[in-house]
RNA sequence: GGGGGGGCGCCGGAGUAGGAGAGCCGGGCCGGUCUGUAAAAUCGGUGCCUAAGUUGCUGAGUGGGUUCGAUUCCCACCCCCCCCA
């Protein structure tokens, strides 16, 4: 049995295409399950803000690692790498066809491919590292790093030269493979479907999509999830900065166009994204319903024989 | 009616004491990068014609003028904003 993997930029309707396809699939006596491939849906609290699947859907088509990182926490692309195979395979085992849903690039390959990814370092070499990148600048740790290995890095870039640093420092190899995360090798059999959409009808679809959003209480739940004190990778969710400057009553309008605007921009690199991913099927959903496309998507999974 | 400020590029802003802007800053938009922070971080493009410009073309509200040379100075007109009536 395939794996089903559903890719595509925010508000272009995943969940929705996920569940009319579930329904499919169930017709002819499949089980089929949602696991979730979004790093911000994985955290508890953060699901009005992050666009997670509602109670109602789920209850249309269970979902899997969503909402189950403390907000507190901090989580990265190998956690859920690891926790995404065994969630795999533990389904394939049964019987039960995974379907991978979210926006997230990283997320995704690391889910459908053993990505080798670099170890962490222990945290007293993370945290010396981030105090350096503070007082001396990114530019300033580029330039200490081994010239073959900081190619392509740019010396603004403060993630990967921090990153880079901190595994020089910890005496481990970075990663080598040519291939690297943009292997077309998958772990198990797969048939990967790209969502896309004119691009007018998808900002239409966000700007619509942030205010049920803010509607749903969005800001709220920012406010409530920052007093708690969110770990810096659930912070990076997008409507923090946006949203709590109005400390009580409804988010200005400028709020929520900076907000539909960072969504838009987020699309954008999501499409960058999707567009180099090796093996992916696209489809264009513009003005077709999700039954539709989904029929579409269940379709080319019997061109494969499942 | 009088006085003042201002009109360019998708939008906003700054600047040019006549000497090369399709130049600068911000936003938007578009494209790229991506190996345990990825909704992060980061780079580039954005008048027209080009596969490519080192001598390409058009443009600074409109029309004239001065000048070797005008976005800049002068005249007239149009439009916007502020103040006074």
């Amino acid at each position: 049995m395939r794996v089903l993997a559903l890719f595509g930029p925010t508000a272009v309707g995943k969940t929705e295409v996920a569940i009319a396809v579930a329904e499919l699939l169930r017709e002819r006596g499949e089980d089929p399950v949602a696991v979730n491939c979004d790093s911000i849906q994985v955290y508890r609290g953060l699901e009005v803000l992050s666009g997670a699947a509602t109670a109602a859907e789920r209850q249309r088509l269970e979902h899997r690692l969503l909402s189950f990182v403390e907000p507190a926490e901090e989580f990265s692309a190998g956690r859920y790498a690891e926790a995404a195979h065994r969630e795999i395979d533990s389904l394939l085992d049964r019987g039960r066809r995974p379907i991978l849903v979210g926006g997230t690039g990283l997320y995704l390959r690391a889910a459908l491919s053993d990505l080798d990814l670099r170890p962490p370092v222990p945290p007293e070499i993370r945290e010396e590292v981030e105090r350096e990148l503070g007082e001396r600048g990114p530019q300033a740790l580029h330039a200490e790093l081994d010239p073959e290995v900081a190619v392509g890095v740019d010396p603004n870039d403060r993630k990967r030269v921090a990153r880079l640093t901190e595994l020089a420092r910890a005496g481990i190899e970075p990663a080598a493979d040519a291939e690297g995360i943009w292997t077309a090798t998958v772990r198990r059999p797969t048939l990967l479907v790209g969502l896309t959409m004119d691009r007018g009808e998808l900002a239409q679809r966000i700007d619509r999509r942030v205010e049920e959003m803010i509607v749903a209480g969005a800001a709220e739940e920012a406010r409530a999830a920052l007093e708690a004190g969110p770990s810096r990778t659930a912070t990076a969710a997008l409507g923090f900065e946006q949203l709590v400057a109005d400390v009580d009553g409804a988010p200005s309008a400028e709020a929520i166009d900076s907000l539909k605007a960072a969504h838009r921009a987020y699309a954008r690199r999501q499409l960058t994204w999707m567009r180099r991913m090796e093996g992916v099927e696209l489809i264009d959903r513009t003005g077709r319903s999700d039954d539709e496309i989904a029929a579409e998507i269940v379709a080319r999974l019997d061109r494969f024989g499942g």
